[in-house]
Parts: C-alpha cells; sequence; structure tokens
DNA sequence: TTTCATTTGTCCGTATGTATC
DNA sequence: CGATACATACGGACAAATGAA
C-alpha cells in the first residue's frame, strides 16, 4: 500500500503537481485514506530517493535534482535508468548472446557468484540517437530468470523481466570505477585502445535478495556522470 | 533510541559479533527493551547501509561488502570514508585556506549554491601512507560553519564539526565523473595534464537538510572504485 | 503434501516530544 | 504563547514467507 503511495507521489513531483511543497501528512492521511504510519513510509521512500527535504514543525520541500550532464545516470532509483526526462529509449546491437556458467566468468568469481550457475550472458554495444554510448556485458541467472526472449535482449531486459516474471530490483550493488579499454572493447567502441572510461559493475537482487543479474557497463562518453543520492532515515 | 540501536548493530556486525545471521526481532526487543517497531526502524538503518540481507519468514542474514580495490570509497554510508577496515587516517597538505563568496566559485554556481554566501576555501593533497591520493577542493559555508581551525583542516574536517559544532552529515548527493586533468592539477597530483581521473562532487547536508559543504574530489590512482548500496525501503 | 510454529512485512490507533511559525 | 507539523515510541492485529514436523 505505501508502495504505490510512494509511486504516486514521485508521479506527481515529477509531474510538477507540487511545486515547492508537499501537503501536509494529515492531509495526505485524508486523501489517500490510510494512517499516519502508512503515510509516512510511503514518504520515507520518497525522502530516499533525494525527491524531498523534510524540515521538522515545517513541511516536505521538493528537491529538484540537478543533473548537468546530457548523459547522466541516477543510481539511488536502483537499476541504472538514465533520468533524462523524455530521453529516447537506447537500441542495442547485440555481440553475443548464450548461455555460461559462472566459473568460466572472471566478473562472477570477482562478486563471489556461485561457481556452478548458470547464466544467461548478453553482451551488447547501447545505442542512443544512433551513436554508441555504451558496452554492456550482462548476466542473467537462469535459477530465477528461466528464459529470456532475443525481443527483450534487443530491447528492454529488465521491464521484460518485471512484465513477464515480475522480477524487480529490489536492492543493488554498484561499483564504479574507470576501465583501460582493451582492443576488442576499444573497436566495439569505437576509441583507442588503452582510453580510460568510466565503468559500473553492478549486482541486481530482487524479492529476497536473491541475486538475478550481474553486470558491467563501460560508457564510451567522457563526460558521462553518475548521480546518487544518500540520506539518513530521518533527518532530524 | 533507534538510531543508537542502529549504531549498536552496526558496530556489533563490523566486529564480528554476528556471524551469519542477525538475531530474531523477539530477541532483540528483549535485549534492547524496545518495541516491535523501534527495533524494526534500527534495522531499517542497518539494511539501508548494505549490512543485511533480509527474508521474510527467515531472518536477516549478514551481508559482508566487497571490496577488491585497496583504494575503495563506500558511498552509501554518506561522507566520503575510506571503508578499508584499519585504514591508516589521511594526512593533508593545504594547497589554499581561506574565505570566498559562492558567485566567484565554478563549482557553486554549477550546483546553484546561494550567490552571496561566504563560505571557507579548502583545497589540499591528501596523503595517505605518504603517497598523494586525492587533490581536494572543498568549501564550508560559514552561515553554519562559524569558525575552522587550521588544525581542523590538516586533519579531519568532519570529525571537528562534529565535534564542536554537533554538524553531522544527514543527506548528500554525490556526482561521479571523469576530469581531465588540467595543467596546474596535473602538476599537484604529479601526473601528466589532460590525464582522465574519477572525480567526486559532493554536496553534504545536516540537520533539517541545509547545506553545509560542497566540495570536490579528485583521485590520483587510475584504479580506484567507488562502491554504492542502494535498497529499497522494505524487501518484499 | 499438509500442517504448524516461527519470523518478517504491513497497517492501524494512540500518545508524547520537538521544531517551526 | 499557542497552533501546526514532523519525529519517535508503544501496543496490537493480521498477512505472508519460511522451514521443519
Amino acid at each position: 500500500m505505501y508502495h504505490e503511495i510512494a509511486d504516486q507521489l514521485i508521479q506527481a513531483i515529477t509531474k510538477g503537481q507540487f511545486t515547492s511543497k508537499l501537503p501536509t501528512e494529515a492531509k495526505l492521511m485524508a486523501r489517500f485514506g490510510v494512517s499516519r504510519n502508512t503515510i509516512r513510509r510511503a514518504i520515507d521512500v520518497v525522502y530516499q530517493q533525494g525527491l524531498l527535504r523534510r524540515v521538522q514543525g515545517s513541511g516536505y520541500y521538493i528537491n529538484h535534482v540537478q543533473l548537468n550532464s546530457k548523459h547522466a545516470v541516477n543510481l539511488s532509483v536502483g537499476a541504472g535508468k538514465p533520468l533524462v526526462k523524455n530521453s529516447p529509449r537506447p537500441t542495442s546491437k547485440i555481440v553475443t548472446f548464450d548461455k555460461a556458467i559462472a566459473a568460466t566468468i572472471p566478473l562472477a568469481t570477482q562478486f563471489n557468484v556461485e561457481a556452478d550457475a548458470e547464466v544467461y550472458r548478453v553482451i551488447r554495444l547501447r545505442y542512443m540517437d544512433a551513436a554508441v554510448y555504451a558496452l554492456e556485458e550482462s548476466y542473467y541467472l537462469t535459477a530465477v530468470v528461466p528464459f529470456l526472449s532475443t525481443e527483450s535482449v534487443n530491447g528492454s531486459i529488465f521491464e521484460f523481466l518485471a512484465e513477464t516474471f515480475n522480477i524487480a530490483v529490489i536492492a543493488s550493488d554498484d561499483y564504479l570505477s574507470m576501465t583501460k579499454l582493451a582492443e576488442d572493447q576499444a573497436t566495439l567502441l569505437d576509441q583507442k585502445p588503452g582510453t580510460h572510461r568510466l565503468t559500473l559493475a553492478q549486482m541486481n537482487y530482487t524479492k529476497n535478495n536473491t541475486l538475478f543479474n550481474f553486470s558491467k557497463t563501460i560508457y564510451a562518453d567522457p563526460k558521462m556522470s553518475f548521480y546518487f543520492h544518500s540520506a539518513h532515515l530521518s533527518s532530524n
């Protein structure tokens, strides 16, 4: 219940329905017909995403997150969704799409994924507006994701998983660093080998914190930037 | 109250008092003599920092965060504390320490800091084990931070602020990107100009979400990495 | 396979504290 | 000072997942 309320509040804020402040808790209680605890729980979710400033005795103020760079990713919302409004959807060119065993994958051993786990391997170039912006290498545990359609691999895999298996990201571990492009990576990204580029390694967990996906994404644009909001649960 | 309990739980976990699971909520209620809501609130805090996996019907499992790189920063704990256990404390070499007006600072205008705000400016080289690891450019609003001792600037400013003014980080906005080193930056960091390095721009907020500090840190080591855990408030 | 106790997840109502205006 | 609004804490009830009998 508080999940839905949180979603509605987030939508309302991003749509600009509340310009400077959120209604008071009392008003929100009346509007949604729930108890104060439930409203506060929902507000916690919104607050955690950095959309609110909370001031005791005064109210909840809207925070307008700034993403100056054209290529910016907001990591605090969970999966790496580009947060630029009305951004065009990325397209993909598949490099590899097969199955593998975790033990044979460097990324998997690095993150202590169970060695004998079977995974779908998807390596693809990601395009935005016909320009390549990332090289993505992602893996899906077949124990959790029994099937991956070629169609979804060409589009949004996460959307496919949500619709088909009701798999959603509950938590994620994110590691940001620079990688020196190897020959093959460089040619795929159309850059010089040895160039340093931002790289996001990610572990994604779903219900009950079971790992279902891990990936490594190298971003082509040197101006790429990542945003992340960290908020303690209560502000005072 | 739940804050203290959360702190105690975090300490207990990092000290290795609980190896695989946390005690049940019922036991924690008894141990701390508080209600279930309070315990759960405290656990929320711990969970948010990525130290726990929670499984309905089963319990809370300890998560051991992996930071493979020697130079790794955990951003989900708030300020940029190095999380390597027993890591030596960094030392500093001051490049600049004076006052300035926000309007004259590119970083401040970029983040829409009130133009006429007065700030302490601290530019310093950060050393770990006699080796330079970062060039830090940080600003403290004098409206919130009335005084900065030279002593603290040579050591830990955040510790000084906590002890002296009871200023703690409640929330932060973090921006990670690469910067191409300018001449002066390159010489300070002992690198070639034009080199790409990881850069963390940070806005730090204290009680009632008032901004008290913003900074930009360029990390010398190309192997530098950042960790960040993102967890939705409830896992199921 | 079913049942049942355990354990966490959600929601409610209430009371009191504290900061803001 | 009083009214408003958010912060914390308690107790109770039921739902849902887990794990063992």
